[in-house]
DNA sequence: TAGTGGTCTAGACCACAAA
DNA sequence: TTGTGGTCTAGACCACTAA
């Protein structure tokens, strides 16, 4: 049973959120549930309607659960379009989209940086990068080609601590280096596919492919990794909602 | 002088958030300038402090504002990726981009609905729709290829009574027939452009193109607007940034 | 030390939906 | 009518920054 405890460092509001997100992913309060009332979850943890509605308004925020005036909160249907909101990785991407993912890692060496890779993540030119070149699969049929560039100095010896077409580099940072990702910056594209990345995913040369470049950010506010995704046009598309 | 109006139907917060919003807007509060503290506007427009936070929470969470303990309130520097977030029109879009918005009409008619747009709107295959085809320019420089589709039931006589090359269909709607856009909801993908498209736009035949479909919603949560706009890939790109 | 935002409490009354 | 979430108040103490 979770309990608040009041001599945490971390505030109550924080130690709630933690303890609704749980129940949720844990499918405790599974989708379209009510949740206890305000005044009951006021009681079961003993703090005050504010408190309690703080951490709901969050949990609202974030799109986990909607309220109805008169009838209660619920918990929402997960929503598709994280991708453009949330940092999500291709497992997890395809997973939502009802697809099987796979990998193959076509390439895995040290590079020098180049000069635009070194100002994206604001590192000296011809700073050791570890570069991982990804093939991507969903249901075994060819998705996208990933691109990943990683200042090695923040994660020494990445490239051979894992066999990296099972294991997610997310993970890795996050086990071995005690890195994780605090935000990204992205752009968005159509580009024509080159003859190199076309003829791995098997399409015709220069089809049309959306393309993603992904500045990712440490806890620590640092850029760790330059990322490129070419995305086969005919097979990916990104959703998103917009609000007035 | 705005004050609060205690009578007024709308709530507190939704009029202070309204005023705070206006002064942002006018750069009345310029861009890190600091706000008042949260004890003054207390007293400004007296209202207690947890109403001034929840409307400065607000503010935040849109990004307008941000905070620093012990600092103070600061107006944020606006943000470019508002496309992929908020519903922002041409025009919005490229001034944001730093580029001279221009448009013109090619082709105004009403039509009856295919059955595909007739799904997508919620209505039966060949109700009558307005449909308005506009080329988009950039500096002078053709951007993209609007197709808007409008339920006609909703809006009649719409494409008759302003030169939409000048006239915003946004204002349109809401001025002459009051239907503002609550929510829209779209998909991005990459294609190879049509023979015609890429003729309007002065590119090669099968140039890649970033296109977006879009189904945006009236306040009473009805399906108005099916529009799809084709932008070239080598001179519109989008930005968003991805928490964890 | 003074002043800011961050967190939290204990109440109050209102608006809406369902029985 | 009952019970829900929506709005609002008046106060308290804490944590951080700058002088």
């Amino acid at each position: 049973m979770d309990k608040i405890n009041r001599l945490s460092k971390l505030p109550v509001y924080q130690q709630l959120y933690d303890i609704f997100r749980k129940k949720i992913d844990n499918r405790e309060w599974d989708i379209g549930d009510m949740l206890p009332t305000e005044k009951e979850l006021m009681e079961t943890y003993g703090v005050s309607r504010n408190t309690v509605r703080d951490v709901l308004d969050k949990l609202t925020n974030k799109g986990l659960i909607y309220r109805k005036r008169a009838l209660g909160t619920f918990v929402a249907q997960p929503t598709v379009e994280q991708g453009l909101v949330r940092i999500i990785n291709f497992t997890e991407d395809m997973e939502n989209r009802g697809l099987t993912p796979s990998s193959s890692v076509l390439s895995s060496k040290l590079i020098p940086a180049s000069l635009e890779i070194a100002n994206k993540l604001q590192i000296a030119e011809g700073e050791e990068l570890a570069y991982l070149r990804r093939l991507r699969l969903a249901n075994n049929e060819p998705m996208s080609i990933e691109d990943s560039f990683f200042v090695h100095r923040y994660c020494p010896g990445l490239l051979s601590r894992h066999d990296y077409a099972a294991v997610s580099l997310r993970k890795a940072m996050a086990d071995d280096y005690n890195i994780h990702w605090l935000h990204a910056s992205q752009v968005i594209r159509a580009i024509a596919g080159s003859r190199e990345t076309t003829k791995l995913l098997g399409i015709p040369t220069h089809s049309p492919m959306l393309f993603i470049e992904r500045i990712s950010y440490s806890q620590d506010d640092i850029p760790i990794e330059f990322l490129q995704i070419s995305y086969r046009g005919d097979r990916y598309s990104l959703h998103n909602e917009l609000n007035a």
